[in-house]
DNA sequence: TTGTTTGATATACGGCGTGTATGTGAAATA
DNA sequence: TATTTCACATACACGCCGTATATCAAACAA
C-alpha cells in the first residue's frame, strides 16, 4: 500500500494552497507559517520537511502559478490566426493575466525579490519558455528581424507585466487597459522584418 | 543657530548611506536596523524617528538612486543628436544602470516587492517621469504613432529594466548586453510613426 | 501475527528582529 | 539662568523563523 505517499501528497497540495491565499493575500514577508499550516490542520514541522524553509514553499506557489499561466497563454495564443498573431495574443493574455492580484503580487513582485531572476526559478519559468519558443518560430520563418529569441522573450514579456502592473495600480483599469494593450502591440511590431 | 537642524540632516544622510550599502549587499529583509543604524554611531531611535519605520527608510533609499537615475538619463539623452536618438540613448542608459547590483537588488527588486507600484513612489519616480516626458516630445512632433505617453514610458521601462535583470543574470553579461540593446532598439521603433 | 524499522509530522527551544513606550540630555528659547 | 523642546538612546514585548528532538503510524521482516 502507498497510503504514506498519498497522505503525503495531499498535505502537499494543502500546504500550496494555503500559501498562495495567504501570500496573495498578506505578501511573503507577513504571511505566517505557524497561521498558514494551522489554516489546513498541520504544523511547521510538515512544511519544513517538505519545503525545507519558507523560500522553498514559495518556489512551490510561483512554480504552480506559473505553470497555469503558460498554459492559459499557450491555449490562447493556439487559436490565433498565425504565428504573428498568436505572439500579440499570449502578450495581451500576459497582460490580463497579471491584473490577478495573486499573481502580481506572487509571481511578479515577491517571486523577484525573494527568489532572484525568473531565468533561475524551479521550472525555469513557464511563461518566458513559451514565448521564446513563439519567438523562434518567427525567426525561423523570417517574420521578425534576426534579433536573439532570448532577449526578444524578456523583453516582450517585461513590457507586458510592466504595462499590467501599470494598469492594476490605476485609479480605473477598465478604461486605460486598451491603452496599454494597444502600446503593447506597437512596441512588438517594431521586431517585425518588413513594415 | 541651526545645529539641531544641521546634525539632524546629516544623521538622516548617514543613514540613508548606510541604508543603500546594507540593503544592496543582504537585500531588505536580511538587513538588520541595528547593525544598519550601529555602523554610523546610532541606534534604532534615530532612525524610527526620522523615517517612521524599515519602509520609510526603503523608500528614501529608493528615492535617491531613483533621482540619481533620472539625472543620468537625462544628461545622456541631451547629447544624442535628436529627441527620437535621445529616447534610445535614455532606454539604454537605464540598461546599463541597472546592471549595477545596487539599483538592481534596491529599485528593482525589493523597491516594488516592499513599496508597491513606482507610480506610488515618493517622488512619483523621476525616471518614469523622465521617459514619459521625452514620449511626450516626440507625440508633439509627431515622431511617434498617437498611442498614450504613459503607456509607452511604462513598457519603455519595462523592457529595458526587465532586459537589464536578464543580462545581470545571465553567465556572461558582456556578450549578451548588445544583444538586449538591439532588442530594445527594435522594440521602440515599433512606437515610430513611419516605417 | 508480531516485532522492528522507517520517516512524516509534531513539539520544544533558541535567537533575532521589528516596533513602541519611556527616558535623557543638549540645544533652543524666554 | 530657568524652562521647554525634541532628537536620539534605552528598555521592553511580541512574533517569527529555523533546527533539534520526540512521537507515532505505516511499511516491512520474520
Amino acid at each position: 500500500m502507498a497510503k504514506r505517499l498519498e497522505t503525503m501528497e495531499e498535505n502537499r497540495n494543502k500546504l500550496v494552497a494555503a500559501a498562495r491565499k495567504a501570500f496573495a493575500e498578506k505578501g511573503f514577508a507577513a504571511a505566517s507559517m505557524d497561521e498558514l499550516t494551522a489554516d489546513v490542520g498541520l504544523t511547521r514541522g510538515a512544511l519544513y520537511h517538505n519545503f525545507g524553509d519558507k523560500r522553498g514553499l514559495l518556489a512551490a506557489v510561483v512554480d504552480q502559478i506559473d505553470n497555469e499561466m503558460a498554459l492559459r497563454a499557450k491555449a490562447i495564443g493556439e487559436q490565433a490566426g498565425d504565428d504573428w498573431q498568436g505572439l500579440l495574443a499570449e502578450g495581451e493574455a500576459y497582460i490580463e493575466m497579471a491584473l490577478d492580484p495573486e499573481v502580481q503580487r506572487i509571481v511578479l513582485l515577491d517571486g523577484p525579490a525573494v527568489l532572484g531572476d525568473p531565468s533561475k526559478w524551479p521550472s525555469q519559468n513557464s511563461c518566458l519558455a513559451r514565448t521564446r519558443q513563439t519567438v523562434l518560430r518567427l525567426l525561423e520563418n523570417e517574420v521578425v528581424k534576426p534579433v536573439d529569441a532570448e532577449a526578444a522573450a524578456r523583453l516582450l514579456s517585461g513590457a507586458a507585466l510592466n504595462a499590467a502592473l501599470w494598469v492594476a495600480a490605476s485609479d480605473n483599469p477598465a478604461e486605460i487597459l486598451p491603452k496599454a494593450v494597444e502600446t503593447f502591440r506597437a512596441m512588438a511590431s517594431g521586431l517585425l522584418a518588413k513594415a
